[in-house]
RNA sequence: GGGCCGGUAGCUCAGUUGGUUAGAGCACACCCUUGAUAAGGGUGGGGUCGAAAGUUCGAGUCUUUCUCGGCCCA
């Protein structure tokens, strides 16, 4: 302990963060002085930032891509509220749908209780009561990660206020006219018996039967057809029944050659596409054969054939229609159409006049459509068409093949494109594509490569399927006239069963006397009540409707949508959707997407390959504040990469910027000043101040810059080089004597604190959307209590900070720096000085310096005891570093001869 | 299988319309300091810019192919 009076830093702030036991007592204080009423009462009247939640699926435990998304949501919304604006906050939660269905079910398995025995309304309670349990354990989660929104009054896609704006909106598709009921293959799951939604299909290998079939030519305009088969391969011998086309490539070649082997097909004339003749060969075995004829694809045209079981009651046309799809990839370059089964058939039947009709009913058995199959299932129906077709002559070859193939991401059962009626929201009848093309060009896309991806999407999506054969969702609110078949379209009756559902919630359509919800104008018995629920994505497009729209405290559009970028067909393309077709424009003014999550080495998380994080490790071994680092300094325009050392990384950079606070707040004993910067005198500075100042000016336009964009990965790393680079290791440095043995009525010592505590100020601020533990815990030290630093606002440096000379002057000075820097490491390693104080510089400088130099200590600069500058005119700078020679001053530590300038210098001092 | 996006030091990221020896911080190594001390300072090593071919006087930047990874679709 020396004897001499000097000012040592002291500060409560330890250096040590403690983050996962210090974090939650914030959390408590947040609760107490109920920061989100108060960061609503700090922005009355302010413009709004309204960030709506895209709601997560109210099951299972959040993941890193929850938190990422929530943490960005945070950081987002925090940046506009200390921007001035309020920034509301709503989250939600999404909770009808199949998933939570198949919990229920899995739990009455495991009970040994049977689904079809429970009335559907005790089911859909407790689907309810599942979801509620599962948005509260999500609340503490999302609390945890230092998200801070409206919490008490969340929103869900199940509250009764949202199942009859569910309605409403329905009702004006329908009024409108461009909600239809249709006729269409679905992906279908025979074992849940209900069309799947796309986000409910995955695919998986699968082995199918594979036949070739012939086709036998009725009629043609080529002469040398007649007599002849044409040729098609599939993967799906039941759906050859409900054929009824076969369709062909214009742009191919095809051949006609006649078949020699001893087969069903001996002096048999068969086509297929010449590019494929090779692998149809193999397959079907086909050795001794002549090629009779080229034909052109475009000669194909007005070809008819027979259905291969023709003489079996199958006595109709099978036309050869034209379409793009076909390709020469695999099979015969000719394909066997069933509308009834397959989209691309679907669409190209209905373009030539060939209707769908329900050829397979629910459970997967052939309809009395289907003529000798009637009752049978169509996963067992393979071998029967296969014999049929041999029995009639019309199989060249069988076999089995392993692809890829579409299964229910719950049952894992494989799908079939199933016919079904279904109510569709038409693309094209009420310009619903053009109306959300326009919506898209007038959003703006964080990153833009998103407006590409949603744009393609929409441009290429076919008409929206709305419906689904399930219990857990919005009841579709659609009577059918039983005489006419017409849909029943009233506002009136729409707007009575809003009422119902937001009184008692939409259970009751199941329950209740269906003339409950026709009202008095129509009889319940002149009408069919459908039975069919809301698909979910049109549940989670609406919350626009009955959240943004519906309360005082958001508005309507959305500042922002922001999810990760598989939403692109998810919520953005459903929102935009909806939003669009009732209201002729986007529910949101921006769109910013992030990438997903992935381990350290790039590749996807997953249980197999043992790489998974959950958030819930990181929170207890590092804290959320280093999570919100790891947010903040990825690139969330492309996958984010996270795994242990990463997250090591970013705690070591999180105590770098701990202990610039600690460096400030010990200097400034924990006495925080607020300095007004307008007012402050510039000219009284000392010039390294002068040059902080305006360091301070630039990093914050960059910051702005930064922010205005969300590029945080930028941002951050301009925080943590300032603190660093600048301040760690040059100003703070630098400053250490002057702080540490000036007295404390010294000017030059008074400056400095001035700029400590516009640092401490500046830096508390820029960092709290992302510390927003950190940045608390200093606030709580140095400011009153009970106010948060989250209802503080950015500061406005102003202009005269600039200082572009300065800039200039400084940069050289730094460079100086640097290679007195160098010159002194060379006599550091070779023993003959060790701490830089001991050094003693002696710098030549060109003559073009010295008007830099003037009234600049270089040794105060580069921290050495003395600085000797001789100018000339030769190389640019030149330094030599020697030991310096004389006593250490016990206060300064200072090596000189003479006694230095400061009063209680205790070098040769009468103290001494 | 198709579409889109991406691959720059161990890590997180910069690299303007193609133009000197490809940058920063962290990490690492060595040294110093012991008055920011489970801190702080200094110096330094480290990249055939995923691979190959092409266009060009010149390619991390443009083109093609391949490869690896991610998302979406089938």
């Amino acid at each position: 302990m020396s004897k001499f009076q000097i000012n040592l830093p002291k500060t409560a702030f330890s250096m040590k963060a403690n983050l996962p036991t210090r974090e939650p007592e914030f959390l408590k204080f947040w609760d107490k002085i109920n920061l989100y009423k108060e960061l609503r009462n700090s922005r009355k009247g302010k413009e709004k930032f309204v960030l709506h939640d895209g709601p997560p699926y109210a099951n299972g435990n959040i993941h890193m891509g929850t938190a990422l998304n929530k943490i960005l949501k945070d950081i987002i919304v925090k940046f506009h509220q200390m921007d001035g604006k309020d920034s509301v906050y709503v989250p939600g939660w999404d909770c009808h749908g199949l998933p939570i269905e198949w919990k229920i079910e899995e739990q009455y398995k495991k009970n040994k209780k049977n689904k079809n025995e429970v009335p559907i309304v005790e089911f859909r309670k407790e689907c309810r009561t599942f979801a509620e349990k599962w948005i509260e354990i999500h609340k503490e989660q999302f609390k945890r990660l230092g998200v801070v929104g409206d919490w008490e009054n969340y929103y869900s896609t199940m509250s009764y206020d949202a199942e009859a704006q569910i309605v409403r909106e329905l009702g004006k598709f329908l009024k409108e006219g461009s909600l239809y009921r249709g006729f269409k293959p679905v992906l279908w799951s025979t074992v849940e018996k209900t069309a799947l939604a796309d986000a409910e299909v995955e695919y998986q290998d699968h082995k199918s039967d594979t036949i070739y079939a012939s086709f036998q030519v009725k009629k043609s305009n080529i002469k040398e057809l007649s007599d002849s088969d044409m040729v098609i391969w599939t993967t799906t011998p039941w759906t050859i029944p409900a054929n009824k086309a076969l369709a062909y490539n214009e742009n191919l070649d095809y051949l006609l050659i006649k078949i020699f082997d001893n087969t069903d097909f001996k002096n048999r004339k068969i086509v297929v596409a010449d590019e494929l003749l090779e692998s149809v060969k193999k397959d079907c075995n086909i050795e001794k054969y002549e090629i009779l004829k080229k034909i052109k694809g475009k000669e194909l045209k007005d070809t008819v054939c027979k259905h291969p079981f023709f003489d079996l009651g199958y006595d109709y046309d099978i036309p050869l229609l034209e379409a793009r799809f076909v390709t020469t990839e695999q099979g015969t370059g000719i394909v066997h159409c069933a509308p009834s089964h397959g989209p691309d058939d679907f669409n190209l039947c209905l373009n030539n006049g060939i209707k769908a009709i329900e050829t397979v009913d629910g459970d997967g058995k052939y309809t009395k459509n289907v003529a000798m199959f009637e009752g049978i299932h169509i996963f067992k129906a393979n071998h029967l068409v296969i014999e049929k077709l041999k029995e009639q002559k019309k199989l060249l070859a069988n076999g089995e093949l392993v692809h890829s193939y579409p299964h229910s991401w719950r049952s894992k059962a494989p799908l079939v494109h199933r016919a079904t009626p279904q109510w569709f929201i038409s693309m094209e009848s009420h310009k619903l594509r053009n109306k959300a093309l326009k919506a898209i060009d007038e959003t703006t896309f964080y990153p833009s490569k998103g407006k590409d991806r949603l744009r393609s999407m929409i441009e290429t999506r076919p008409d929206w399927c709305v419906s689904r054969q399930r219990v857990w969702g919005v009841p579709l609110p659609i009577f059918v006239n039983k005489k006419n078949n017409k849909i029943l379209i009233d506002e009136d009756v729409f707007e009575n069963i809003a009422r119902i559902y937001e009184k008692e919630g939409s259970d009751c359509w199941f329950s209740d006397d269906p003339q409950k919800f026709l009202g008095t104008k129509y009889k319940a018995d002149d009408y069919d009540k459908l039975s069919d629920i809301v698909e979910v994505w049109f549940d989670s497009g609406s919350t626009h409707s009955f959240v943004l729209e519906k309360r005082d405290d958001l508005k309507w559009p959305a500042s922002m949508y922001l999810e990760g970028s598989d939403q692109h067909r998810g919520w953005f393309h459903s929102s935009l959707l909806e939003s669009c077709g009732t209201r002729g424009r986007a529910p949101f003014e921006s769109i910013l997407s992030h990438g997903f999550v992935v381990d350290g080495k790039g590749l996807k998380m997953s249980k197999s390959l043992g790489n998974v994080i959950a958030p819930e490790d990181i929170l207890k071994k590092y804290g959320a504040d280093i999570l919100r680092i790891w947010v903040a300094s990825s690139n969330y325009a492309e996958d984010l990469r996270i795994d242990y050392s990463i997250l090591d990384q970013h705690a070591e950079s999180y105590r770098k910027i701990r202990n610039t606070f600690r460096y400030l707040l010990g200097n400034l004993n924990d006495k925080f000043e607020n300095i007004d910067l307008e007012n402050l005198n510039l000219e009284s500075l000392p010039e390294l101040e002068k040059f902080l100042l305006n360091k301070i000016y630039n990093l914050n336009e960059r910051y702005i810059k930064y922010f205005e964009n969300y590029d945080f990965h930028n941002l951050y790393k301009e925080l943590l080089n300032f603190c660093t680079v600048d301040l760690s290791a040059f100003y703070f440095d630098i400053r250490k004597d002057t702080l540490y043995c000036d007295s404390l009525n010294s000017e030059k010592r008074k400056s400095c604190i001035i700029i400590l505590n516009i640092l401490l100020d500046s830096l508390l601020k820029w960092f709290a959307p992302i510390l927003s533990f950190t940045t608390e815990e200093i606030y709580q030290l140095v400011s009153k209590k009970n106010k948060s630093i989250h209802l503080e606002k950015f500061q406005n440096f102003p202009k005269k900070f600039k200082n572009e000379e300065l800039e200039k002057k400084w940069s050289e000075l730094i460079k100086i720096r640097n290679i007195c820097n160098a010159s002194i490491e060379e006599k550091r390693a070779s023993k003959e000085i060790g701490s830089s104080l001991e050094a003693e510089i002696n710098i030549q400088l060109n003559n073009n310096y010295k008007k830099i130099i003037t009234d600049i200590d270089l040794s105060e600069l580069c921290i050495t005891s003395k600085a000797k500058i001789i100018y000339n005119d030769g190389e640019d700078i030149v330094v030599n570093t020697q030991k310096a020679s004389g006593d250490k001053c016990p206060v300064c530590w200072k090596i000189r001869i003479d006694r230095c300038a400061r009063e209680i210098c205790g070098l040769h001092s009468n103290n001494v």
